[in-house]
DNA sequence: TTGTAGGCGTTATCAG
DNA sequence: CTGATAACGCCTACAA
């Protein structure tokens, strides 16, 4: 278990070359002869190096890793389907590139410092921040941080143009609209955290539909973005009011709560009450009745938020140069709308 | 975003001392005056320093980081239940700790090379290897890598004492004999990829429960650790035989995909045909009817599994003195059987 | 308790 | 294209 680690040191001294050029063999930056890499190649293959990783990011002041920061708790993290398509998404993109990605995830208990110290300690290039809230965690505001930071969600402060989004303005209309068109006329809302602005920005949506079509604004909960979450806001809406005859949830989780509570109230869900959400993920094809659903495009989120930060970390473009990036979201109908 | 990086000696200037002591200050490694201690942190807060990890990384040989390494293609490690209960639990473990944790996701297509030299870049302390399957991956094999690694899952060789587990063999007897004191007579299996230890081992406890009640061993299908393979195996199921009264499925995941073949091909579940999975996971608690289930407590086996590690890499307990860590797993009684 | 000095394994800047 | 040589920022005996 305690074998002395081979170095650069003993891949050039074997392969009769200075660890100069050994280096610049392995690492691939600078000239070396065809020859003299192939040699070098041999030998550390042979002997087993690797390049220590501190030593490189030492020296290169580049630590060839990016965080993907989650400022959530750890159980929402793996229970949410939009949150586990952006974090796939993203590791799917950095598989294929030299850069190792490394998860945080912030509990809201935890000290700021912690996370905080973790992005200026040279531990990362980059880091793509996603579920942003609003009051909490200023440290990972872009201007706190010595590293480029991407954000999934438009940030609160608009001082980074650095991020991607889906318009949730339009997702929330578009969601609204159909329940409309399907004839209902008291449309409640079920949403996320007040203090996200995709929350705020799907509700204006919704609010925006019902205005156009003439119709008063439904009851409105929040909760968080959960089966139980979305359980426990159906429940508040139908105290709130008892004509309900059409919900717009904000999550396929939140909607998958909300049918339990209205089954369990005897509704027919997708007749006497229709229910749309947004997400579009896996979880909105195996409820029953199955969810119509306004797309939230995790996947595609994810891939545009990695290659954002690797133009400004590899490709050395200013941040200032980075436009924003606004997805389209998309309806698709299934039983429950 | 381009300030020159403030660095100890910047600290230890300002506090007046060395940079030794402003080291052992910070560190809170080595004997320390407390009013140079405090002198120090004040500065250091002041001047917002956080030492940079690769350069403490190198000096102290000790990467203060730890690897989560799961082989598995991505969809399937964010869509296991019982995988988000382990990656939690680990999570929470290390949250406490001043280890950085760093999920390794290991695609299939995917060089050994890539994981194999991360684990020996000094990039990390020590390592937790999960769903480990047999052919694939000699990198992930104890003997080849410089750091000490816990399994979670009994590997196949067993020149390591460092794993715990579920006893696999007991969770499948005490779901089989469940089945048979229900009555059923034809009880076949759907079971994870053959190549992995608890599979295995979940099969021999079916097969053990079955040859002490006298009954002939039912149909077995092998599938994905997933919905769908669980779908797919029902339907192979069906197709070898019919006449089955009873499944045992290995996972929760497994048995919803296989409730829905089920109940499209018009069986009612719990009634005609009794099904018990294993994991005990939130799954099983959302399907129609509720699934009963054997435990496999990811949290508990994320605690040991963290624990085994640190005492090796905190607190010098050699790898030979570690003993393996076996879990007993308990049957939870719900509508399916 | 504190300071001095050497070294951790690379990369980067120069000459040659 | 190659080889010295100096950083990179911190830790850690060792000596004071």
């Amino acid at each position: 278990v305690a074998e002395k680690r081979v170095t650069l040191d003993d891949v050039a001294r074997l392969a009769g070359v200075s660890r100069a050029t050994a280096s610049r063999a392995i690492s691939g930056a600078g000239p070396v002869s065809e020859s003299v890499r192939q040699r070098v190649a041999q030998i550390a293959n042979e002997i087993g190096f690797s390049p220590n990783q501190a030593a490189r990011a030492l020296a290169s002041s580049r630590a060839h890793a990016v965080a993907l920061v989650i400022p959530e708790p750890n159980s929402l993290v793996f229970g949410d389907p939009f949150l586990g398509g952006l974090i796939t998404g993203v590791f799917e993109v950095f598989h294929d590139t030299d850069y190792q990605l490394v998860l945080v995830i912030m509990r809201p208990d935890e000290a700021p410092i912690k996370a905080g110290r973790f992005l200026q300690a040279s531990y990362v290039d980059g880091a793509i921040v996603v579920s942003h809230h609003s009051h909490n965690r200023p440290e990972l505001a872009e201007e706190q941080q010595p590293i480029p930071m991407v954000y999934v969600g438009r940030p609160w402060h608009m001082k980074t143009t650095m991020f991607v989004d889906v318009d949730n303005v339009r997702g929330g209309q578009l969601a609204t609209q159909r329940l409309i068109d399907r004839g209902a006329r008291q449309i409640a809302c079920i949403a996320g955290p007040a203090d996200m602005t995709p929350v705020c920005d799907r509700v204006e949506g919704w609010q925006a539909a019902l205005k156009q079509a003439g119709l008063e604004p439904g009851p409105l909960a929040h909760g968080e973005f959960t089966r139980h979450g979305g359980a426990e806001a159906m429940t508040k809406l139908l105290a709130m009011s008892d004509s309900i005859d059409a919900v717009f949830a904000q999550s396929d989780l939140m909607a998958a709560g909300a049918i339990e509570v209205l089954q369990a109230g005897g509704y027919s869900v997708g007749d006497d009450l229709l229910i749309i959400s947004m997400d579009d993920s896996e979880v909105a094809r195996t409820t029953m009745p199955r969810l119509s659903s306004v797309t939230n495009p995790a996947a595609e989120l994810a891939y545009r938020a990695s290659r954002m930060l690797l133009r400004v970390i590899d490709d050395n473009v200013l941040p200032v140069d980075i436009r924003p990036e606004m997805l389209e979201p998309k309806l698709v109908l299934r039983e429950s709308a």
